[in-house]
DNA sequence: TTTGACTCCGAAAACGATTTCGCTCACCGT
DNA sequence: ACGGTGAGCGAAATCGTTTTCGGAGTCAAA
């Protein structure tokens, strides 16, 4: 490694404040104030005017004064778990990236928050809120009895989750149909004439891993298929789980042809794993994720998964943050958008042997 | 989909002021205001009282108004380009979350921006600077002529860019020696007995990408090959692109028996076109990528790479732009970190036919 | 007893916007 | 000529901190 350092000129910087602007048109500031904001009470020609002048004095309203008196800071939080997962995780990146996008359609920002110590989570959720550095939450990976939910209703502070939770018809939230869209993956793979289907499943804490796994007995059901417990595997949504789970359900001869995973980085785990081990997919093993991440297209094979859009997940939460934050009207709303099965190369009718 | 709504109380919500602690205590607000602070001019007894009694009152100062007096929004502002990359880009979102993890440690937020429309990228800058939302910029990404660079350099705004400039030698920065980097990729693949090797580049707009093909050049040259410019084929750091240039690579029949790849996107699409192609990893092609993402372990093959640590990056530039923002000494700082291969078995000796 | 020198603390001014409230003036009807 | 009305604007208060500046004590030295 190297490191060096040089000297610069650090160039003081001036910013434009309302006042000036006014002294400079000789109004006072209240006119400027609202002539930039476009209030009726203030003459055409006026409004002209100090936009004019605003803009050659390179005039930006400071967000800190304003925030002070208007009490708003345009601003929405996310919190993400940096150790386990974060942003490491494709999916979540992905929703994240859509999220500050339509934020910004909003004209909202996006604090992005990486919590270290899960202890200090809530506090942090205290803090940013206490100190008004925001207006709201979005919440990712809702879990099972989410004390997260429990604090942010309690005191009224506006939050959406993506994901439902124990509370789920008591506050804001968007999701997926998880459970109807497991189903499907499962019939779909039993079409294919798979008879001893698996589950690598997420992590058991995370609300949305249970709707999963009903799905899988559901389809398994709806299929004519028996429900075997030892077929779910448990796992945390990661690849290492992945190759964990395959490994052991390779290792324990249970006769299984097709995996269905909690999600694309578990998937890839399996497939990987499953090559290590000899294994060709889709051939001697099928696998299917679920999210539908970029990169599962790329994947080798190209992964069968249960897509659904971040990016539609990522406007729909903006806008609901948008109406919870500015409400007029302090209303839930719920939102379950469906996941379609994407066929790719991971899965398909086990080969004859 | 499905959507419904439901009506709810909205809990106003009370947050507790400082004059509140200080009526509460009988004592005035710079008492409270310096005892909070651990000014040394206040009484360890006083500043006890103080803190208790803040405590007990659930007492958070709100930074929208310590903001507007001292100046400062603890808070760095990273942009990321919605629509190409963005998050979607394994390392930047690794990038990212470190970073946000390690500026945590220093108290400081990340304002994520997701700008849309390129033209409106500089405006964003300003804006966020402007409104005193923002301290300083992190720049991922750094751009040939790079016009973010001249323009907060112009005005004097902190910013710390992760890879280097035209003007490197006027900013602060942290960067891989990817020109290093490549040149021993070479060498690795050279020595493996490989004697045509391709490389699929990167954007070239993206500053790096000369450096890494300066790197690719060295290390033909070190190994005693011949550079050949048809074996450079363009890209985008893309997956997408690291497919089309495989193809591209196979179809000229160039005789190709390696290629390092621009980054672990690139060649992960690339291997899984040359499995599409029906040519096997690494038995009749090697594929060598660079960044070393957490996900490259879990791909089919195990991708080789040239790996360098996110979370490292992410705490020195954390720890620059600190320095620059608090800055007694506004000097600027260059940290250049190596990158070191990771094999795995996306590479080796070609097979013999 | 007076004078400093210190220690601790408080009143008031800042920060830069928005909001409240009321003033001025033109214009209208009678 | 006079009160009424409404359009357009400004002085001052406000949001919740931090900072500046100076005041009140206490205690030791002179």
């Amino acid at each position: 490694m190297q490191s060096r350092t040089t000297e610069t000129h650090k160039v003081p910087v001036k910013r434009a404040t309302l006042a000036e602007v006014a002294e400079a048109l000789g109004v006072g500031k209240p006119t400027v104030s609202r002539a930039l904001n476009d209030y009726p009470d203030i003459s055409e020609e006026t409004k002209r005017r100090v936009r004019e002048m605003a803009n050659k004095l390179g005039y930006v309203g400071s967000s800190r004064a304003r925030q002070l008196q208007k009490g708003a800071a345009d601003t929405i939080g996310l919190l993400v778990t940096a150790a386990s997962e974060g942003l490491q995780s494709a999916y979540q990146s992905e929703f994240t990236g859509a999220l500050a996008a339509a934020l910004d359609g909003h004209g909202l920002d996006l604090l992005l928050h990486a919590v270290q110590d899960p202890a200090a989570e809530i506090d942090t959720y205290n803090r940013l809120w206490q100190q008004g550095k925001v207006d709201g939450f979005v919440l990712m990976r809702t879990r099972i009895r989410d004390e997260r939910i429990n604090f942010l209703m309690e005191r009224g502070v506006p939050f959406v989750t993506q994901g439902r939770s124990d509370l789920a018809n008591r506050h804001s939230w968007i999701d997926i149909d998880s459970e109807e869209a497991f189903a499907q993956g499962i019939e779909f793979l039993a079409q294919q004439g798979h008879r001893r289907i698996a589950m690598i499943s997420g992590d058991p804490d995370i609300f949305s891993t249970s709707l999963r796994e009903d799905g899988y007995r559901a389809g398994l059901e709806s299929a004519g298929l028996p429900y075997d417990p030892t077929l779910i595997v448990p796992g945390d949504f990661s690849a290492a789980c992945g190759r964990l789970g395959l490994k052991q359900l390779v290792d324990s001869a249970s006769g299984v042809t097709a995996i269905l995973c909690a999600n694309d980085a578990t998937a890839m785990g399996a497939i990987s794993q499953a090559h290590e081990l000899g294994l060709s997919v889709p051939e001697q093993l099928s696998v299917m994720g679920y999210d539908g991440v970029r990169m599962a297209e790329m994947f080798s094979p190209p992964l069968t998964t249960l897509s659904h859009s971040a990016a539609e997940s990522g406007e729909r939460i903006a806008s609901m943050i948008v109406g919870l934050v500015g409400g007029d009207a302090p209303a839930n709303h719920q939102i379950l958008l469906p996941a379609q099965i994407i066929e790719r190369r991971s899965t398909g009718p086990t080969a004859k042997e």
